[in-house]
DNA sequence: AACAGGTTCAACCGCTTTTAA
DNA sequence: TTTAAAAGCGGTTGAACCTGT
């Protein structure tokens, strides 16, 4: 037994709005607002549709300052960061985007920032994933349906499918230390800062291994590799000001914290998308439900995860989590290893 | 000019989360 | 605390438009 229709669907209209619905609506809300109530408005403005549908034509086209088109390229640095961190979260990337929707974004990233990032899912039954590094992905199974599948997977996924398939075709072959080995980010500033962050990687990777905390899992290094550096990168690069671009890579603390030698962690707020940092001796207080779930289970389950960043000159510092938080590793203030666990 | 295939984007669908009674 | 309704969200669809042959 479902749950019961939100309204009358018999009667309710579809399809593309005309410009008097338009105009109705945006009068009406302009003069009453909403209400607090999308289901019993379409009653109120006089129009024969669904209440969802009126809230979707506010806010993706009605609504006061709404742009269209015309992503700048710091937009798309931005989404691509956040992409690559977290996902299909429109919503929380469009809150960091003012003007843009939820909608927009979604549209603009699979119509065109992917293919751009990533190339065509095929060309020449190749898969352009790197202009550097281009792999012949029929190589790898012969499942049309499987490959598929594996190619419209998240950009994330397709990360970590490349590091795989590195592993795969050159087991000997080090992520870490050769460039080559890297896949290429759509952008140059992203690129760079990918660059810089793998860079500090390669010279604190060691630090991986001396985390001294029950709480970490064993690292193997293959699954600390890119998307770890992109997370970061996504991170630090929401908060970098205007003129510093350069900076990422290096700790961002305010005086008393670098007077203190306080370490400084970031997170993003689950509900809201805010980025914020907070320093170590705050860590016991932050509400730990209130972090965004970065990680999905293996199979589909829910998502447990939670992802801390950390930097600073020391290692191992880590937050006061039993169930799910993660080490990260500094050595020079470097965002360097962050290591996953899962409760 | 006609057609096919690709792209764009507004809108819908259905599921999940939040809210309020 | 429970439950139903509303809101929010992300995936998908399909019509309009674009581009190449």
């Amino acid at each position: 037994m479902g749950r019961a229709p939100c309204c009358d669907k018999a009667n309710v209209k579809k399809g593309p709005w005309s410009p008097e619905e338009d105009a109705k609506l945006k009068a009406y809300i302009e003069k009453h607002g909403t209400g607090g109530n999308w289901i019993a408005l379409p009653q109120k403005v006089g129009l024969r549709r669904c209440g969802k549908s009126c809230r979707l034509r506010w806010l993706n086209y009605l609504r006061p300052n709404i742009k269209h088109g015309g992503f700048t390229e710091e937009e798309d640095n931005i989404i691509c960061s956040l992409y690559i961190s977290i996902g299909s979260r429109w919503s929380i990337i469009a809150a960091q985007l003012p003007g843009r929707t939820d909608n927009d974004i979604k549209n603009y990233w699979n119509g065109r920032l992917k293919k751009r990032l990533l190339g065509r899912k095929r060309q020449n039954n190749t898969c352009r994933y790197s202009s550097s590094t281009s792999h012949d992905f029929n190589k790898v199974g012969t499942d049309e349906e499987s490959q598929n599948a594996t190619l419209s997977n998240s950009s994330l996924e397709r990360l970590q499918l490349h590091i795989q398939l590195q592993t795969l075709q050159n087991p000997s072959s080090n992520y870490y230390t050769d460039p080559t080995l890297r896949p290429k980010m759509t952008t140059p500033l992203l690129s760079e800062k990918l660059a810089q962050s793998l860079q500090l990687l390669d010279e604190n990777q060691h630090n991986l291994n001396s985390v001294s905390s029950n709480h970490l899992p064993k690292t193997d290094p293959g699954s600390v590799s890119l998307e770890y550096y992109a997370r970061s990168i996504m991170a630090e690069a929401s908060h970098i000001p205007e003129g510093e671009e350069n900076y990422l890579g290096t700790p961002r603390m305010d005086d008393s914290a670098v007077s203190n030698n306080h370490n400084r962690q970031s997170f993003m707020k689950r509900n809201t998308g805010e980025f914020g940092y907070y320093n170590d001796h705050e860590a016991g207080n932050i509400a730990r439900d209130d972090l965004m779930a970065w990680w999905p289970s293996d199979e589909g389950g829910e998502m447990k995860s939670e992802l801390g960043f950390s930097w600073g000159s020391t290692t191992g510092n880590i937050f006061p989590a039993d169930q799910g938080i993660f080490g990260g590793l500094g050595s020079s203030g470097s965002l360097c290893g962050i290591t996953q666990y899962k409760s």
